[in-house]
DNA sequence: CAGCAAACAGACGGACCGGTCTACATGCCC
DNA sequence: GGGCATGTAGACCGGTCCGTCTGTTTGCTG
């Protein structure tokens, strides 16, 4: 299958699942939207399992790449770079199909710890959270692992936020206490 | 139906749809896991979503009952109380079925604004997030609706900090930076 | 223009979906 | 013990699920 009809279905996919999860989203109806015919899909895709995956898989580089490149481009001060995190979510978050994180509807969904979608959610959180500390040490924080955490739980507050009361300060707030979070540190 | 009865249906209901998701879940196979004949379901219930919505009224008024018990009979103290949350939270978490706010889940599966459940979940958010303007207001906090709003981002952000790391102590970070924010305020 | 691979639409199979219905078992009240 | 409501198991319905298969159309290549 050629690459951009491969990006589209997968693009497709997600969109769909976002709103409506992805026990919620037929293949039948995802190929109409799509525009796509049914044997296409599956020389392409052994199951709608693998291709629910690739879709994570996606999704997974798509955010973290775009998520790295926002804090780099923002400030050469590690410190500041931190802070940068939570502009990069606030512009993510404001697309108008926005639906919340879709990895952590990936485990509410499947909620099994050897389900292929859960461990790649997982996975997922682990490699940001990773990033993160390693923002906290090049910032020379005292506690980079126990910070990192910390401010992984303000952004995941604000994106919760956001999406169950439409907050869009939420990001914000989060920077907020994020700043005073790191300013304490200070040796 | 007899109480007991729809009770049990309800229940098994909510424990199946936390690990397999809303859509994820059939009626066949909850009937089957609650031992309950199909026509007994549908005597107590119009169709398979109005079960759902009974689910999520359960939980609720279950939530936000446990959460303010707990809360006032933690302290007298409106300040105490605030914090207290967290642990109320850190107590409901902890449960071997837990997997994440069934809320939360509801809004990503049913992304539609108009879908009942989706309704729901926002209200029960909203609800919450009230309780807690209210006890910002008792601890005489200068800005209530602020506060509130960003102590409910430190609970959601731990909640999923809680289901994506395993993060056991996500809880008392949370409470740790909640504690700061409103000790910041004190005049 | 001929030939061919690939994408198309859509029928199809077996399983399962939500929901209705029948027939049998159980227990309770008079 | 007879009548009756209630719960049971499970057949059944039309529809949809995922995945396979068959033809037809398309568009590229020699």
């Amino acid at each position: 299958m050629p690459a951009p009809k491969r990006d589209h279905l997968i693009a497709t996919a997600q969109r769909l699942i976002a709103r409506e999860g992805f026990k919620g989203v037929s293949v039948d109806r995802l190929l109409q939207e799509a525009g796509v015919a049914k044997m296409t899909l599956y020389k392409g895709f052994k199951t709608k399992d693998e291709l629910i995956l690739e879709v994570l898989r996606r999704r997974d580089s798509e955010l973290r790449d775009w998520f790295m490149r926002s804090v780099e481009s923002a400030s050469d001060d590690p410190r500041e770079r931190l802070l940068a995190g939570f502009d990069a979510l606030e512009a993510w978050a404001a697309r108008p199909d926005f639906n919340g994180c879709l990895f952590v509807s990936a485990l509410s969904e499947y909620g099994d710890d050897s389900a292929p979608a859960h461990r790649a959610a997982r996975e997922h959180k682990r490699l940001l959270l990773d990033y993160v500390v390693g923002l906290c040490r090049d910032a020379g924080l005292p506690d980079p692992e126990t910070t990192g955490r910390d401010l992984r739980l303000l952004m995941e507050g604000a994106t919760v936020a956001r999406l169950t009361l439409g907050q869009t300060d939420s990001y914000q707030r989060a920077k907020a206490m994020a700043k005073s979070l790191i300013d304490k540190q200070r040796v």
